[in-house]
DNA sequence: GTTCTAGAAC
DNA sequence: GTTCTAGAAC
């Protein structure tokens, strides 16, 4: 047996009889796979054989094959195995599901522990097998939850269990320990904490399907749920569809009983996205211009969007916008079948107006918050807290002309009784003074960011389609006499995944920088600002970088391409700011080759700057050169900053993680990036929201005042990344001052 | 970006 | 009670 194989001392020289299981624990960690292995393998009737990544490789660390050689070689001799590695993506657990067979079933146990606790446990142990503990395991559990992606029956599993304590991996652990070698445990999901529970139940009882399992399972059992089923064969032109007169087709009692009885809205098999006229009520844009826009950015994408259709919904049968936009569409001679208008409530045009909607567009303010008034207030009351939150773990704001594409929780109400599967946020143009970004009647700009948001409005549509599949037919699987709980389960899957594939921005970027946020105050400022959002007191760099003759006081180098300026709230003992000069350059994002000896030049001043204060100041101070991913401020600004952090204005968790996270890109690396790929890597913004840990020894720290009295003190050195390839600066003499 | 402050954490 | 954070307002 090679090394990597612990053999479980009860069956050591058992050979399973039934069928074999492979067991793959899932989780970050820290949450306890290991201990669950050794307590099963310690008093199992099976034999079973332990697969650890950790220790595969001669007791070090090996690889992903040869985990799955190991997997296939202990089966193939009979063996239970259990695959002891974090399997929290898809793709990690895609091979070795592919082991399974008739005579081996394969499970998933999930170890889905609270973050907080997996990573107190990982900092804090010793002698861990893969060297995971200490200061380096919460940033390595931090980012492995990120990206976990929760297992699915459909991937392959014949039996899942959720454990989200300890005793729920007891039970797991007496589960397996309870198993005789010619046991077997039900089939389906266990534990599973989500919102489908209930709606699964709905929907076995629609199928009259109900079939709990039986045995030794845990009584809180489920399965996973379809999505809301879109169950008419038909169209539902049913009410006050307006327009080309196409009749109504009523919904067959059928239908009517299941939707009833599963408060799942009956819905067609095409799927259609509802939208409501962007920016046309509360934000004042003229009728006539946005009617032109629509139609022309609807005549752009009817034909690529398959056999989908579009919407135009509207409240008021008098609705002049729906008028305008029937009678261009009609001119334009755009298929009525695919796009048409509808007057109702776009909350419920189910339930009240007969038409099934799988996605919703929402006029949103710029904050995606619910409130105000219009659509927006009606769809997030209608959606339930659920909206709020998803959309919140999207983004937090939105600029106009862009759209948030957000799956909506199935336990959301709009989603139960409407059928709805997803939200697509979209900001348009404001002409209403009393709003923010007011565009004070500029309709160039006004039409271009209303294009903008009906594009990205219109992607975000087709995003979903390409993901769940445009000829996606549940209905069928509803009505159908034969229908089988898998195909049930796999399109659900589908429908329900999760992922920032969803997010989708038709701006070419993400903007800089949060717009002025007063309601009735228009933002000033000067064009491009406007449009990017830049608020007033964030155009402070801008103004100095172009009139630098009205700031001279404040000035210490003026070139013809960079200013050189302290920091107003310097974060450090020396905290000075390299500001580019040239105009369209507001952010990293904004840089390309062509910057790049721009670029050279920035850092060459600030490299000046450090080693003057070097020489003639403090030789024992340390510099950084470098960017924030995302400024708050205006105009591409490098930041020449001593790294003893010695400054009252450095009060939270911002501050610190801006300048000691990957959030702070280093100037060698943007140099070379830009170089090599044209354009730096812009880091994650949830970065400044990190746990604060020391710069030099990484040790973590509850609070920035803590932190602060620590820096204070140590004398760490720094890590090894920071000393490479020039990233700080030391005094002159030191043979790890270099340059790029 | 900062300031202010409610309320959470201690 | 005080300290600290995080979100709103600017």
């Amino acid at each position: 047996m090679d090394m990597d194989l612990d053999d479980s001392s009860a069956a050591t020289s058992g050979v399973q009889k039934g069928k074999r299981l492979l067991v793959m624990l899932v989780g970050a960690p820290g949450s306890g796979k290991s201990t669950l292995c050794e307590n099963v393998m310690r008093a199992s009737k099976r034999p079973w054989v332990r697969v650890c990544q950790d220790i595969i490789g001669n007791g070090k660390s090996g690889t992903k094959a040869q985990c799955l050689k190991s997997a296939l070689s202990a089966l193939d001799g009979g063996k239970n195995v259990f695959i002891d590695r974090c399997n929290l993506d898809k793709e990690q657990r895609t091979e070795f599901v592919k082991l399974g067979s008739p005579q081996i079933d394969v499970h998933a146990v999930v170890l889905d522990l609270p973050a907080q606790l997996c990573i107190s446990r990982s900092v804090k142990r010793i002698g861990h097998e893969g060297n995971l503990q200490g200061g380096k395991a919460a940033a390595v559990v931090n980012r492995m939850l990120q990206k976990k992606e929760l297992p699915k029956l459909n991937e392959g599993f014949s039996r899942i269990m959720f454990c989200h304590n300890d005793a729920e991996i007891q039970d797991a652990i007496n589960t397996y320990n309870a198993l005789g070698p010619f046991d077997d445990l039900p089939r389906g999901c266990f534990g599973e904490r989500n919102h489908e529970t209930k709606i699964q139940a709905g929907i076995m009882k629609f199928m009259k399907k109900i079939d709990a399992p039986s045995g030794t399972v845990p009584k809180e059992s489920s399965v996973q749920s379809p999505a809301p089923h879109q169950s008419s064969d038909r169209t539902n032109h049913k009410f006050d569809r307006q327009g080309d007169g196409i009749g109504s087709t009523n919904l067959s009692e059928k239908q009517e009983k299941g939707n009833k009885e599963t408060s799942i809205c009956p819905s067609s098999d095409i799927p259609t996205l509802a939208f409501p006229s962007i920016s046309t009520a509360d934000f004042q844009f003229d009728h006539d211009k946005a009617s032109d826009i629509i139609v022309e950015k609807v005549g752009e994408f009817i034909s690529k969007l398959g056999n989908a259709r579009l919407v135009l919904v509207d409240l008021s049968h008098g609705s002049k916008i729906l008028s305008l936009v029937k009678a261009k569409a009609a001119r334009k001679n755009i298929d009525s079948s695919k796009f048409f208008t509808f007057v109702g409530n776009i909350v419920n045009l189910s339930t009240k107006g007969g038409l099934c909607c799988s996605v919703i567009a929402n006029a949103a303010n710029w904050r995606l918050k619910s409130g105000g008034g219009g659509v927006n207030a009606a769809i997030f009351n209608a959606a339930g807290a659920d909206l709020e939150a998803a959309t919140r773990a999207r983004a937090k704001m939105l600029h106009p002309g862009q759209a948030l594409v957000v799956p909506l929780p199935s336990a959301s109400p709009l989603y139960l009784r409407e059928g709805v599967t997803h939200v697509i946020h979209v900001l348009g143009p404001n002409m209403n003074p009393q709003r923010p970004n007011c565009l004070d009647n500029d309709y160039n700009e006004g039409c271009k960011l209303l294009r903008q948001a009906y594009t990205s409005l219109f992607e975000g549509f087709m995003s979903i389609l390409k993901m769940h599949g445009n000829e996606l037919k549940p209905s069928q699987m509803l009505r159908g006499s034969d229908c089988h709980l898998d195909n049930c389960k796999q399109d659900s899957d589908q429908k329900n995944k999760r992922s920032d594939e969803y997010l989708l921005e038709n701006s070419k970027k993400s903007r800089c920088s949060p717009v002025d946020t007063r309601d009735g105050e228009a933002v000033k400022g000067n064009e491009r600002s406007r449009a990017k959002g830049w608020s007033s007191w964030s155009q402070a760099l801008y103004q100095i970088a172009m009139h630098p003759e009205r700031h001279k006081g404040d000035i210490l180098e003026l070139t013809e391409d960079v200013i050189v300026i302290k920091d107003c709230y310097p974060k450090a003992c020396k905290h000075l700011l390299v500001l580019a000069r040239a105009e369209h350059l507001d952010c990293l994002s904004d840089v390309h080759e062509e910057h790049l000896e721009l670029l050279r030049r920035m850092h060459g001043v600030g490299l000046k700057w450090a080693e003057k204060f070097l020489q003639e100041d403090d030789p024992s101070l340390v510099f950084r050169l470098g960017y924030h991913s995302v400024p708050s401020m205006q105009q591409l600004h490098l930041h020449v900053i001593s790294q003893d952090f010695n400054s009252t204005h450095l009060k939270n968790k911002k501050h610190w993680n801006s300048f000691n996270t990957a959030f702070f890109r280093d100037s060698v690396d943007v140099i070379e990036e830009v170089s090599s790929n044209g354009e730096a890597g812009i880091h994650d913004e949830g970065l400044l929201a990190m746990e604060l840990r020391c710069h030099r020894c990484r040790s973590a720290h509850p609070n920035i005042p803590r932190l602060k009295w620590h820096i204070g003190s140590c004398k760490a050195a720094f890590p090894v990344a920071l000393l490479e390839n020039g990233r700080l600066v030391f005094r002159p003499t030191s043979a790890m001052a270099t340059k790029p």
